[in-house]
DNA sequence: ACATGAACTTA
DNA sequence: GTAAGTTCATGTT
C-alpha cells in the first residue's frame, strides 16, 4: 500500500483571509471581545485538509516582512494592498500558539513571501520523491505545478480541487504550466499590484500566450500585432518584463526541507483542547477531536481489508457497508454474508435496500470474477472516469451488475500500460457478440472505451434511450429515473466528488469504498430500470425504433464525436483581428451618436438610451420582466428614424459572430487530437431531432456573408481529403406532401419544380414563370408556416401582409392543398382522442395540453401536434441514412468518414480517391432512407470547405 | 460562483 | 407559428 508519501503544505495567510472573510458578514466574537472568525476559519480548512487526505507530512507556511527582492524591483508592489484587518493580526499569535500544540512546523523566512517558501520546499521534496500539494487558493501558484506538485484548492461551498498539469493546462490555456507567469505578467494582478500590459486582460493575455508563447515571444514578434495594441506594447516592453519578474515565485528561498520535521504526528491533544476552551470553541474541538481519533480508526480498518472474513461492525466509522470485507464467491445467494446496510449508510437513502456491492483488489478474485463475467448473458456496466470529456477522461473503474442488488467493481490502476493491461482481460467481455450490455448513456462509456482500443459489441440496451423513447418530454438522468420508476435514491455524486460545475475532485481522489458504492449503485439501477423500461417499449409500441434507430445511432454518434472536425484556427484569428477593428469603429460612432458611453451590450442600458435619452419612441414596447424591448425586430422597425440603429444591430451581429463563434471555436479544439469535437445529444429534443454542444455546430452561421465566412474555417483533414456536404431539399414539406396525400404538392415535387415558386402560382393563379420575389418569398413563409403550425397573426408578423391579407393568403393556400388543411386537422383530432401524435416510424409525442381549457396552452399544443409529426419523421428518415451509410463506410473499409449532422444535412471527409463512389454512396442511401409517396431529394456538394461544400 | 433572461445563431 | 444552444449582462449565494 505504500504509495508515493505526500507533502501538503499550506499557504497560511491565503487560508486566513479566506476564513476571515467567510465569517465577515457574521463574525465570530467569543465573551471576551476577542474577533476569532480568521483561526475559527483557518482551522476549519486545516482539520478538512487533515481529515480528507491523511497527510503523512505537513507544514503550514507564512509571509514574513514582504518581499524584499519584489520591492526593491517596483516599488509600488502591493503597496496598495488594504492593511490588515486587524481581526487578522489578532488572530496570528494564537495560530501559531495551536500549530505548535499540533505539532505541527511552521515555515516562515525573513523577507520571502509564503509562495516563494512553498515554491523552493516543493522542487526540495521532488527532488527526494514526494507528491506535494499546495494548499491555497491563489491561482499563481499554477506555475509551481509539475508532475509531483500540485495545488489544492478550496473551493465555495466545500471541498477541493486538485490542479495537476492538465488542470492548469486548462483553466490557463497553456501549454506548460511556467506560462502561468507569462500569462500573470502580461494580465496583471491588481491584488499583488503587478501591473500587467496596458490594455491586456485575461482573454487577450491567453490569446498571446497560445500564439507567441511568452513575455519575451510577445515582445519580440510585436509586428505582428495591429493598431492600438500594438503601440501599447511596444512602448511598455519593460513594463512587462517587470511584470513577469514579479509575477515569478521564488525557488531559491534558504529553507530545507527535512522529511522527518515534517511529519505529521500525534498533537498534544490536551494542550490543544485547553486552547480551544480559552476561544470558546466548541464544535471546532470536537471536530478536532474526530480528526484525530478518525486517524487511528483509519488505519485499524486498512489493516484488515485485505482479510476475507466478514467482519462484524464494530464503529460508526465503518460505514461503507460491504466494500472490501469479501467472502465473495461462494456468496450466491446467501443472506448470511450479506452485509446489511447500517444507519451510516441510511442516512443517505432512505428506501434503502440491503445490497452487496463489492470491489476487486487481488489477482485471485479478479480471475473468479471475469470467469464469471464471461459466464453471463446480459450484464449492467458503467464506467467511472476521471472526467466527463471521454475523450480525456482516463478510467478509474468499471462496475458491472447482472442481478439486482449485487455488483462488482474494479478499480483502474492511474498508470496507463497497467491500465491498458487491465482493460485488455475486459476484452472477451466487451467484444463477446453473444452478453448483451446495459448501460445509461451507454454513448459515454462507449466513446471512453474506444480510446482504450476496445470495441463494445453484442446486443446493447440503453436506459436513457429507453426513456427517451416513453416519455421524451421528461428528463431522462439515472437519479431522476430512480426516483420515479424504482423510489430509490440514488447517492449523488456531488456527495463524493463535491458540487457541480468546477470545483469537482477527480473520482480517482475518492476512497475506494465510497467509489464502489457509487459505481456498483449505478449499474445496479441501471439493471433495474432497464427490466421496467423493457417492457414499457412494448407498450408504446416503440420497440423497433428503439432497437433499429436510437441503439445503432449511438454507435454511429460514438464515430462522429470521437472523429472530430478539422478546423483552420489561423483563418479564425485574422477573421477576429477584423471583426475587432470593426465593431470598434462602431462603438465609437455609436457613442458619437448617443452622445455618451454605455455597455451597448446591455439591453437594460440600451433601452434608456434610445428610449429615454433619444425618445426614438412614445410607447416603446416592454419584456416581460419590464425592460425596454431591444430586440431585432424592434430595432429594425426604428432603423429608419435614427442611424444609430443600424449601427446597433451591425454590432450586435458582429459581436456574437465574434464570442460564439470566431473566438470560441479554436478554443475548443481539443488537445490531444487537433480537432474539434461535437457532442450529439440523443435524449433533448421532443420531436426526435438530434442537438449538438460543446460546441454547437448545428448553428454555424450561413445567412449574412460575413457570418458565412465561419464555414470557411472548417476544413478536410489533410490535402487528400475534401469535404462533402448532402442535404435533403425540402425534407419537411416533402414529408408533409406524402402524409397528406395532397396530390397537387405532390405532383410538383414529382415535377421537379421550385416548390415556393409553385405554391405561389397556385395561390397566386399566375403561370409559374411569371411569379414574383415576393410572391415567392409570401408563399416560403406560408409554406413553412404549416409546418410550423399557422395563424394569420404570425403570418402577417413574418411577412409585409397585415392581418387580413395574411388570413385570404391562407384560406387560399389551403383552396389549393385542400387535403393539407384535412391532415393537419386529423392530427389534432388523433392527439385529442390518443394524448399523443406520432411520426412514420412510431416515435411519440405526448401533448398534455391538447385539451386545456385555455385557448393560448391548447393552441401551442395543437401547433406542436402538427409539427412533431412532420419535423420527427424528417428527424427519423435521416437517422435511418446515417446508420446505413455508416455501416456501408465500415463494411467497404473507407477511408472516409461521416462528420457532422445538420438535422437535414450530413458532412464527410472523404478521401479524394473515393469520392465518385462515395458520392453515389451517400446519395443513394440518404435518398432510399424511407419510402415515402414523395420522391426525396438531396443535394450533394464539394469543397476545400464548409462554405464551398454548398 | 451560479442561475436567469435577452438576444442571436441554425434547421 | 416548430425545434435547439451559446454568450453576455445582471442579480443573487
Amino acid at each position: 500500500m505504500s504509495e508515493q508519501k505526500r507533502l501538503f503544505l499550506v499557504d497560511a495567510y491565503a487560508l486566513i483571509f479566506r476564513g476571515y472573510y467567510a465569517f465577515i458578514k457574521n463574525p465570530r466574537i467569543n465573551s471576551k471581545g476577542q474577533d476569532t472568525s480568521a483561526i475559527m476559519g483557518f482551522m476549519n480548512s486545516l482539520l478538512d485538509v487533515i481529515k480528507r487526505e491523511r497527510p503523512d507530512h505537513l507544514a503550514v507556511c507564512f509571509d514574513k516582512g514582504g518581499s524584499a527582492d519584489r520591492v526593491e524591483m517596483y516599488e509600488a508592489y502591493k503597496a496598495n494592498r488594504d492593511e490588515t484587518p486587524e481581526g487578522i493580526t489578532t488572530a496570528i499569535p494564537h495560530i501559531f500558539e495551536i500549530l505548535k500544540a499540533m505539532h505541527i512546523p511552521i515555515m516562515v523566512k525573513e523577507g520571502y513571501e509564503a509562495d516563494d517558501v512553498i515554491g523552493t520546499l516543493s522542487r526540495q521534496a521532488e527532488k527526494e520523491g514526494y507528491k506535494t500539494y499546495m494548499v491555497t487558493p491563489d491561482k499563481d501558484f499554477a506555475q509551481l505545478v509539475t508532475e509531483n506538485v500540485f495545488m489544492y484548492r478550496p473551493v465555495f461551498g466545500g471541498g477541493y480541487e486538485t490542479w495537476g498539469i492538465p488542470e492548469v493546462q486548462k483553466k490557463f490555456e497553456v501549454k506548460d504550466p511556467l506560462q502561468v507567469i507569462d500569462f500573470l505578467g502580461m494580465m496583471g494582478d491588481s491584488s499583488d499590484n503587478i501591473p500587467g500590459l496596458p490594455g491586456v486582460g485575461e482573454k487577450t493575455a491567453k490569446k498571446f500566450i497560445k500564439q507567441f508563447g511568452s513575455m519575451e515571444g510577445l515582445l519580440a514578434n510585436t509586428d505582428q500585432l495591429k493598431g492600438k495594441m500594438k503601440e501599447k506594447i511596444e512602448a511598455n516592453g519593460e513594463l512587462g518584463l517587470l511584470s513577469k519578474q514579479l509575477a515569478t515565485i521564488m525557488l531559491d528561498v534558504p529553507v530545507t526541507f527535512d522529511a522527518k520535521d515534517f511529519e505529521l504526528d500525534h498533537p498534544d491533544v490536551e494542550r490543544v483542547k485547553q486552547i480551544f476552551q480559552d476561544l470558546e470553541f466548541r464544535r471546532l474541538t470536537e471536530n478536532f477531536l474526530k480528526t484525530f481519533a478518525n486517524n487511528e480508526e483509519t488505519s485499524t480498518v486498512e489493516s484488515i481489508t485485505h482479510t476475507t472474513e466478514a467482519k462484524t461492525t464494530s464503529s460508526k466509522l465503518k460505514a461503507s457497508a460491504g466494500a472490501g470485507q469479501f467472502s465473495l464467491f461462494d456468496s450466491e445467494g446467501s443472506n448470511a454474508s450479506k452485509t446489511e446496510t447500517d444507519s451510516a449508510f441510511t442516512r443517505k437513502t432512505a428506501e434503502t435496500t440491503s445490497h452487496f456491492y463489492q470491489y476487486i483488489d487481488t489477482v485471485t478474485s479478479k480471475k473468479l470474477f471475469i470467469e464469471k463475467l464471461l459466464q453471463q448473458t446480459s450484464v449492467c456496466f458503467d464506467t467511472e472516469t476521471t472526467g466527463i470529456n471521454p475523450i480525456t477522461a482516463e478510467l478509474v473503474g468499471i462496475a458491472f451488475s447482472w442481478e439486482a442488488g449485487k455488483g462488482f467493481y474494479l478499480p483502474f490502476p492511474e498508470e496507463k500500460n497497467e491500465a491498458q493491461k487491465l482493460i485488455e482481460e475486459l476484452r472477451p467481455f466487451f467484444e463477446s457478440e453473444s452478453i448483451e450490455k446495459i448501460g445509461q448513456n451507454l454513448k459515454y462509456d462507449i466513446k471512453v472505451l474506444a480510446k482504450y482500443n476496445v470495441e463494445v459489441k453484442g446486443k446493447l440496451f440503453d436506459t436513457m434511450l429507453a426513456h427517451y423513447l416513453i416519455n421524451p418530454d421528461m428528463r431522462h438522468n439515472m437519479d431522476v429515473l430512480a426516483e420515479t420508476y424504482l423510489n430509490y435514491t440514488p447517492i449523488s455524486i456531488e456527495t463524493l466528488i463535491g458540487k457541480k460545475g468546477k470545483n469537482q475532485l477527480s473520482m480517482r481522489e475518492v476512497d475506494l469504498k465510497e467509489q464502489t458504492e457509487y459505481a456498483v449503485e449505478d449499474a445496479d439501477i441501471t439493471l433495474q430500470l432497464k427490466e421496467h423500461f423493457q417492457n414499457e417499449l412494448g407498450e408504446a409500441n416503440t420497440q423497433k425504433l428503439f432497437d433499429e434507430i436510437e441503439v445503432p445511432l449511438l454507435k454511429v454518434l460514438a464515430d462522429m464525436e470521437l472523429e472530430g472536425i478539422n478546423l483552420d484556427k489561423d483563418f479564425l484569428y485574422s477573421l477576429s483581428g477584423q471583426l475587432e477593428k470593426d465593431i470598434a469603429e462602431l462603438e465609437s460612432k455609436i457613442y458619437k451618436e448617443a452622445g455618451e458611453e454605455f455597455n451597448i451590450a446591455s439591453p437594460k442600458q440600451l433601452g434608456v438610451i434610445l428610449f429615454e435619452k433619444l425618445k426614438l419612441v412614445d410607447k416603446p414596447k416592454k419584456t416581460k420582466t419590464g425592460q425596454y424591448s431591444t430586440s431585432e425586430d424592434v430595432l429594425s422597425y426604428l432603423a429608419k428614424d435614427h442611424k444609430i440603429i443600424q449601427n446597433i444591430l451591425d454590432f450586435r451581429g458582429l459581436s456574437k459572430l465574434k464570442s460564439t463563434y470566431v473566438d470560441a471555436l479554436p478554443s475548443q479544439v481539443e488537445e490531444t487530437t487537433g480537432r474539434v469535437h461535437t457532442d450529439y445529444m440523443q435524449t433533448v429534443a421532443a420531436t426526435g431531432r438530434l442537438s449538438s454542444n460543446n460546441p454547437n455546430l448545428q448553428n454555424i452561421p450561413i445567412r449574412t456573408e460575413r457570418g458565412r465566412q465561419v464555414r470557411k474555417a472548417f476544413i478536410p483533414r489533410s490535402n487528400d481529403y475534401t469535404l462533402l456536404a448532402a442535404d435533403y431539399s425540402q425534407i419537411e414539406l416533402r414529408v408533409i406532401a406524402a402524409l397528406s396525400k395532397e396530390e397537387t404538392m405532390i405532383e410538383a415535387f414529382n415535377n421537379g419544380e421550385d416548390i415556393h415558386a409553385s405554391t405561389a402560382s397556385k395561390v397566386f393563379n399566375i403561370p409559374i414563370n411569371e411569379v414574383t420575389r415576393e410572391q415567392r418569398s409570401n408563399a416560403k413563409t406560408v409554406n413553412f408556416g404549416i409546418i410550423y403550425g399557422v395563424s394569420a397573426f404570425g403570418l402577417s408578423n413574418q411577412t409585409n401582409l397585415n392581418r387580413t391579407e395574411a388570413k385570404e393568403l391562407i384560406d387560399t393556400y389551403y383552396a389549393t392543398y385542400p387535403k393539407l388543411r384535412n391532415f393537419i386537422s386529423e392530427q389534432v383530432d388523433f392527439a385529442r382522442d390518443n394524448g399523443y401524435v406520432q411520426t412514420v416510424l412510431g416515435r411519440r409525442r405526448y401533448l398534455k395540453d391538447i385539451n386545456s381549457r385555455n385557448a393560448v396552452v391548447r393552441g401551442a399544443a395543437e401547433r406542436n401536434a402538427v409539427n412533431a409529426p412532420i419535423q420527427g419523421s424528417a428527424a427519423d428518415i435521416i437517422k435511418i441514412a446515417m446508420i446505413n451509410i455508416h455501416n456501408k463506410l465500415n463494411e467497404g473499409d473507407f477511408k472516409t468518414k461521416m462528420l457532422l449532422q445538420v438535422h437535414d444535412e450530413l458532412v464527410f471527409d472523404v478521401y479524394k480517391p473515393e469520392l465518385e463512389t462515395i458520392k453515389s454512396l451517400v446519395k443513394t442511401e440518404m435518398e432510399n432512407a424511407y419510402k415515402l409517396d414523395v420522391p426525396l431529394d438531396v443535394d450533394l456538394d464539394i469543397g476545400d470547405n464548409w462554405l464551398e461544400a454548398h
